[in-house]
DNA sequence: TTGTATGCGTTATCAT
DNA sequence: ATGATAACGCATACAA
């Protein structure tokens, strides 16, 4: 007993020629009911139905995926979907991949070699449908060939001459918005703490700081931008920000391009015995969970991460179904800044 | 122009058998070097490996799966991959189903209606191969079923008498280590937050705390055990946490079933103008991330969380491929009691 | 409205 | 060592 090797099949395979020998009636007919086909009269697709209720049968769906070339999933790439911010986006995408009853295939992109390769590949091996890739900072070119043998959106990030929808926010708007809102607590003295990556976010946001100093005129001082590695790691971001609090003189305000970043420098400003925002005034980007869990409460601008993920579904099926008005649209969704308790007008303003 | 339908397909799409003419084999020895049948000649596998890089052939996946009737699809059903301690366990999976080559589907079981009936569907319909399950509490009857005609692991948490293979820590145990701990420490006013679900984890630490509190044959009050809901959210601890706090005496320690719920006690305190571990002791489980973003730094217990995702996916190859010892093996990983700084002596330890 | 027959791209069996 | 060919389970063009 113990030396037969075991089955895979776990139980019995009812295949759709038994179903329509149940029913008698023939296999197109069985495959036009399963197919909610008009051409069957009412009365068969009845009698069908209850063979296949009581044979308890399920179409063989890679047998479907062959015959109509397609796969009914979607691949969904991110650097790491440990991050609150790239999960709560998958759970979007998962959502509305559910509703549209398609499946997501999910990768980690980070830490694997050759990861490239490999996703192309499934979907050159009808393994998916398209992808979506999140904040995937690969070889311009390497992408623009991806792009041109397959369906892709982008979300969050993107290339910015590269011929694939996406979907994100305006980050250039939404960070002149929020330092223009420190700028009217008061603060001259702002400092900025981004990442040493290439995305697109990255970049817009550093603009968008630029230009909001710009236009009020305030000189934005060089060592007054520190960058934290590539993943806004915590640690990366206390670096950043104890070398920022040592300056003198020291920014009244920190505008972070990511939560994360920015609770470290309410960290860092604790070991300092700096009071936040009393003595200096923190700002997130994001608004990812932990915002809200310890005080005080992050002030940052909010991305509609859950909604990013539906739409991405929604415009990769839509150039799948080739039903796009333009194949490159770029979509930009709303934000919200989140007014909370780690900025405040700096104190001695009258000073400044 | 604008008229005419684009079609799905991307590009030109090259099969087996192109790839047997141009390099003047059969389709059946290009089948054999694809799949490194020792049956070729090195020479021709060689002719045939340059036929594919020529034309640029990618074997057709569900064409392959059809006929070995598999999909290297494994499902990953989880209540909310949103959650952290299910995110890391996702990437472990992850992680190891890519070194195997296979893929992972994720779902997310929250807030789908029906989802049982999909998931059940997507295992029959042979688009995955089987399932790992991450703490999704459902109907024994109907898991029983399940795990009988389906490849099934459960993860982190499982059903005592289902014959179904699963991995997990020793929640038992690691608590009353932790309770224990706490006893060490001095405490004896020991109060306990615990969730409002059905998780063996959850029964099991519950049983943990009372033994350990019994050994030392402390008494063990009623209403110093508060339940957050089933899901552990940070705005249901606070509830729990502020009850506990306002009993008098009042506690001198909680021991929390979740990171976050033991986060929402050090912010209740807070408010409350209790310092923590100063006045309050608290501790966690889980060790996720934010549990060393802010002081003080959470003293819980840490679960091998990408560990177990791998493991999980081992132990659900080693079923498909029937290798298993026993159709039913738990498998149990070490955790690890994480001292840090939210746990320390009770105040006047000497009255109590 | 229904049935017959062919093909989707592969793997595997049986020849040679 | 290689080739011809029959499945795999389903969808569809064509016939009836």
């Amino acid at each position: 007993m113990d030396y037969i090797l075991r089955i895979r099949e776990v139980g019995p395979v009812v295949n759709i020629e038994q179903v329509a020998r149940q029913a008698g009636v023939s296999v197109a007919t069985v495959s036009r009911t399963l197919n909610n086909s008009s051409a069957v009269r009412p009365v068969t697709a009845q009698r069908v139905r209850e063979a296949i209720e009581e044979l308890g049968y399920v179409p063989n769906q890679p047998a479907r995926n062959l015959r109509r070339n397609e796969s009914q999933v979607i691949l969904a790439l991110a650097p790491n979907f440990s991050n609150p911010y790239y999960s709560r986006i998958l759970t979007g995408i998962g959502d509305r991949a559910w509703e549209l009853e398609y499946s997501v295939l999910v990768c980690n992109t980070l830490g694997h070699a050759n990861s490239e390769r490999r996703f192309l590949k499934m979907l050159e091996s009808h393994q998916a449908d398209g992808a979506i890739l999140l904040g995937c900072h690969w070889d311009y070119g390497w992408l623009a060939r991806f792009a041109e043998r397959s369906h892709i959106v982008q979300c969050c990030e993107y290339v910015p001459d590269l011929a694939c929808p996406s979907v994100s926010i305006d980050n250039y708007g939404a960070t002149r918005e929020m330092v223009a809102y420190l700028q009217n607590l008061g603060h001259r003295r702002i400092a900025m703490i981004g990442a040493d990556n290439q995305y697109i976010s990255t970049r817009l946001r550093r603009q968008g700081y630029l230009d909001a100093m710009a236009e009020r005129g305030i000189e934005v001082r060089e060592d007054w931008y520190r960058l934290a590695d590539a993943e806004y790691s915590f640690a990366s971001g206390l670096a950043a920000a104890q070398t920022l609090l040592g300056t003198d003189p020291r920014p009244t305000a920190i505008f972070c391009i990511s939560d994360i970043l920015a609770l470290s420098v309410i960290s860092a400003a604790q070991e300092l015995g700096l009071s936040v925002p009393g003595e200096l005034t923190v700002t997130g980007f994001d608004d990812v969970d932990y915002t809200t869990i310890v005080h005080p409460y992050l002030t940052t601008v909010a991305q509609p991460c859950h909604e990013m993920g539906r739409r991405s579904v929604d415009l990769l099926l839509d150039g799948l179904q080739a039903r796009e008005d333009s194949p490159d649209r770029r979509t930009f969704l709303p934000y919200r800044l989140m007014e909370r308790e780690s900025a405040a007008a700096p104190q001695n303003a009258e000073t400044l």
